[in-house]
DNA sequence: AAATTAATATACCATTCGGTATTTTTCATA
DNA sequence: TATGAAAAATACCGAATGGTATATTAATTT
């Protein structure tokens, strides 16, 4: 990794959270100079723009809870396992992703949605690889017998991502992580109803 | 009304839009003044501060939702009919609420949640107000005997939040209606199978 | 160690920001 | 129609904004 490349990466890291917090509009260059302790030079050296910027820290964040969710699940065994290693990694980590400003996707989302198009795909392709996790994971356990063959998959992970964010979204706004807690147990109760056998 | 009355209201009515979308950070005060024609010196002297618009605006983009909502729960007599009455609310008038930015609930508790506390305690009292109409139906309905004696109504009412904003949600920000038909759905579902007789 | 390149700091730019003091206009009332 | 009050326009403020050209320092290569 060169040097240029550390020091992006140095960077995004100091960054991350307060852009997560503040948003694109509200977070300025100047913060990210106070953050990093470098200089506004420093900082368009390595980076063309504000966008960007943002651009980088968005994939950052994203892929930080993206790697730790799929290392949880790969720890899971059966198909039920690992949609209940999703569930568990939400229910036990909440705690750090509410500090750090909650669910990127959910930030970036509705900052993005009507003024800031360059970050929609990137928020885009963060909810399909979600979804794309709990179908795999579904179609495999369809395949070993596990679950119903009737089930599917891409029906139960788009309404898994809806009660996720929507629990997230709400746990967040009325600092009451009982709605979160709650859209976990409705997926949970999902699962053993309409989808195991 | 007062003349200074009106201009507060005709001041709201012109950037409730442009607010929604663009959010608090985003929206100056030279979009303010430009989208109702008015001078700097004549917002500021119906408003004390961008805090208060802020303030102002999402009072009214809430009410006017929370107005249209009630009114159609109104119209519907059986305790069932109303809670379908919510649920066609959001079926039918989507469209004009994306193009409005989406749900100013979901906005303006994203962007303030870590950096304008002024605004949480009115996004929450919306989310409430959501949340009791729903509690009052149910209660209702257990009354008559047309719901379940068993049924929880603020477990429920919380769930259907959830649920209604996840699909909000995600719609506005894959650009597909059907998340937030899938969350109805799933809504109807629960009323169907787990509230009434 | 010298030369070259890469990375960072300095100093500055025009523009926009939220906000305000003052003047002018509009409007109701007498 | 003159008068007083309310509302809106004008003109301005200092600070902060994103961004850049240039100078300086650090690191790599020869």
């Amino acid at each position: 990794m060169s040097k240029a490349e550390k020091t992006r990466q140095f960077i995004i890291d100091k960054i991350a959270t307060i852009f997560n917090k503040k948003g694109y509009a509200a977070t300025s260059i100047a913060d990210m100079t106070g953050a990093t302790g470098l200089t506004k030079g420093s900082i368009y050296g390595n980076f063309e723009n504000k966008d960007a910027i943002a651009l980088a820290v968005f994939k950052h964040n994203a892929r930080s809870l993206s790697t730790l969710l799929a290392r949880r699940i790969s720890l899971a065994e059966t198909s039920y396992a690992k949609l209940n290693a999703i569930l568990d990694f939400y229910r036990n980590n909440w705690k750090v992703f509410f500090a750090n400003g909650g669910c990127p996707i959910i930030n970036t989302a509705t900052e993005a949605d009507d003024q800031l198009p360059f970050l929609m795909i990137p928020v885009q392709n963060s909810l399909n690889e979600w979804a794309n996790k709990v179908i795999e994971i579904i179609e495999a356990g369809k395949k070993t017998g596990e679950f119903k063959a009737t089930v599917k998959p891409e029906k139960y992970a788009q309404e898994f991502l809806i009660l996720l964010e929507g629990g997230l979204l709400l746990a967040k706004t009325m600092n009451n992580e009982q709605y979160l807690f709650k859209a976990l147990d409705r997926i949970l109760r999902i699962i053993k109803e309409e989808i195991r056998h």
